[in-house]
DNA sequence: CTAGGGGTTCGAGCGCGCTCGAAGTCAAGC
DNA sequence: GCTTGACTTCGAGCGCGCTCGAACCCCTAG
């Protein structure tokens, strides 16, 4: 597989791999005759696993962690689960306070909808303003 | 309320507080006689709301829209709300993902745990690998 | 034989969200 | 009166994660 249609398949940019490369998230990919990159399938699974950890927010310095443990040998596997237990715990923390956040949002819409069932039917021109804080104008937007 | 205060009670820096003041994220605040900037308590609230949309990753130029469209009044909340209803949208599919993400990484360390199992007891040196996809060394890292 | 398209390396640039430092002002405490 | 320290403005710089363009190479199809 060429560096093309590993971009189309793992949904990166080739630069994108390129740079992955280069920074040894991924491994150096072998050559053909002609100096190209010429990728074996599993490496997508390899991407895939980034991809995740990478939405979960975990920064490219700890994922380049884990591939160097990798690389290292299977005698690394403690380091490495130790890595991802920590990673998980922050993952679950933030999951968390989305879920809190979520709550807050909700509240907050649904105080806009009330405001417009309120001020609609009758056609009020100043109805109640949905909840906000007072006192944060911003003059100078 | 000074700046100092402010930031300590809110969470952000004096710096960050100011750059939002420049970006039009906080209102222009009111000046004391030498010139500083005097908060009401209210600010808070505010404040409190920008982190929530900040913790569930919305970017500051929507954030910003959204102080645009409060400070144009009242007549602006529908489309206050949809800006937030979107928001919100987009904040569940991400926590969908993350909660997949998580069972993927329960799964990984899982593998890991079962390794050190195997392992641990009777004193191998050479354990299977825990799951990981093949072909993915990093020589060059 | 030539044109085209995809590949190569290298290094610069970008968008985001701050973060910091310099240089100056001002008010309160000793 | 002087020091201290929190404040002011302004603009530059940073860390992250890409993103892109230039210049060149090589293979294939027409």
């Amino acid at each position: 597989m060429k560096i093309g249609e590993l971009a189309k398949r793992s949904g990166l940019s080739a630069h994108t791999i390129r740079y992955y490369e280069r920074i040894g998230l991924l491994p150096y990919a072998d050559r053909d005759a002609g100096g190209r990159r010429d990728y074996d399938a599993s490496i997508l699974a390899w991407i895939a696993f980034l991809d995740r950890l990478k939405t979960t927010g975990m920064p490219i310095r700890d994922m380049l962690r884990y591939a160097e443990l990798r690389a290292a040998g299977s005698r690394t596997g403690p380091e490495r689960r130790a890595l991802l237990e920590a990673h998980r715990d922050r993952v679950r923390a933030h999951l968390a306070d989305l879920q809190a956040c979520l709550l807050v949002l909700d509240t907050k819409i649904g105080g806009y909808a009330e405001a417009e069932k309120r001020t609609h039917p009758d056609d009020q021109s100043h109805p109640p303003d949905a909840g906000e804080p007072a006192g944060a104008r911003t003059p100078r937007a």
